[in-house]
DNA sequence: CACGAGACCTGTTCGC
DNA sequence: TGCGAACAGGTCTCGT
């Protein structure tokens, strides 16, 4: 479900809190009840259960796709994949169908990971750098340069969709943003990434940050029924938007599968040129 | 190195 | 109405 702009959204609300729920960073674990173990990528689910109790919460904060919790020793990676969700829940309310980790604190709350398809991890490190040294640079970063994108891109001679995807090479793009930041660029998903002219390379790059930034004031996006709150899929041009007109040229928005992945593209606003 | 296919899971929607 | 196929915001691993 989640990319850059979700994510963020998510982090934000469980550290600032709303009036009828506290921010986490404060929260104190006193147990965690695994009820998918292979939701723990590591360390081992009984060594996790016993590192993570009495762990308080100092921080939440997002690197790529994951929520990062600096903790008073060590620190916790969440990542939510295609169908997870956070929620912080008062104490004994109704549990959702799909909570498969749950963190109970000394205060009368619990954070609840619920995952329907139960593809999301959660990390217990003490380096968080041996997962999130492995990914690449934050798109909206200030040290993220279209000098620096433009260098990126020349060492590689791949396809853009599936490159864009790859979290090594930039971190937080997802389904939704790489298609979105495609058509904003007006270039083909299947276009080279070393075939791109100077001009090119710069629409993308600005295109990549206005997409994610767009997203992020709308408070990402919501479709189906996980993640609720955002409202960016009101403003999709391409994304799930196959056979309806392209709002810049009225051309049907065509769907085609690049990396096994439904992409949507305008075929009159992102030319397939040469390739 | 770059790419496609298959896995991992469950739920919803579409087509016959 | 029923049933299987296709599809879903992600990422890993394997074979070519």
């Amino acid at each position: 479900m989640p990319e850059l702009p979700e994510v963020e959204c998510i982090a934000r609300g469980l550290r600032e809190g709303t009036q009828a729920l506290p921010p986490l960073p404060g929260q104190r674990i006193v147990r965690a009840s695994l009820r998918w173990q292979r939701h723990i990528a590591q360390p081992p689910p009984n060594t996790f259960r016993r590192r993570i109790r009495g762990r308080t919460i100092l921080d939440v904060r997002r690197r790529g796709k994951f929520l990062v919790f600096p903790l008073d020793e060590g620190t916790m990676l969440i990542h939510l994949r295609m169908s997870g969700d956070l929620e912080m829940a008062p104490r004994g309310s109704p549990p959702g169908l799909y909570d498969r980790t749950v963190f109970f604190f000394e205060a009368p709350w619990e954070l609840r990971f619920s995952d329907a398809r139960k593809f999301g991890k959660v990390h217990l490190l003490s380096d968080p750098q041996d997962v999130l040294g492995a990914l690449g640079p934050e798109p909206l970063d200030d040290g993220f340069t279209a000098k620096k994108f433009a260098a990126r891109l020349a060492q590689y001679r791949r396809m853009l969709k599936p490159l864009l995807l790859d979290q090594h090479f930039i971190a937080g793009l997802g389904n939704i943003y790489v298609d979105e930041s495609l058509h904003r660029a007006g270039i083909h998903p299947l276009r080279r990434s070393d075939s791109l002219q100077v001009d090119e390379v710069h629409a993308l790059w600005r295109s990549i940050r206005a997409s994610l930034r767009t997203g992020l004031r709308h408070n990402g996006a919501s479709i189906d029924w996980v993640y609720r709150g955002g409202s960016f899929q009101n403003r999709f041009r391409v994304y799930q938007r196959a056979g309806k007109p392209c709002s810049r040229c009225i051309t049907p928005i065509e769907r085609i599968v690049v990396a096994q992945r439904g992409t949507y593209l305008c075929p009159r606003c992102q030319p397939e040129k040469a390739r």
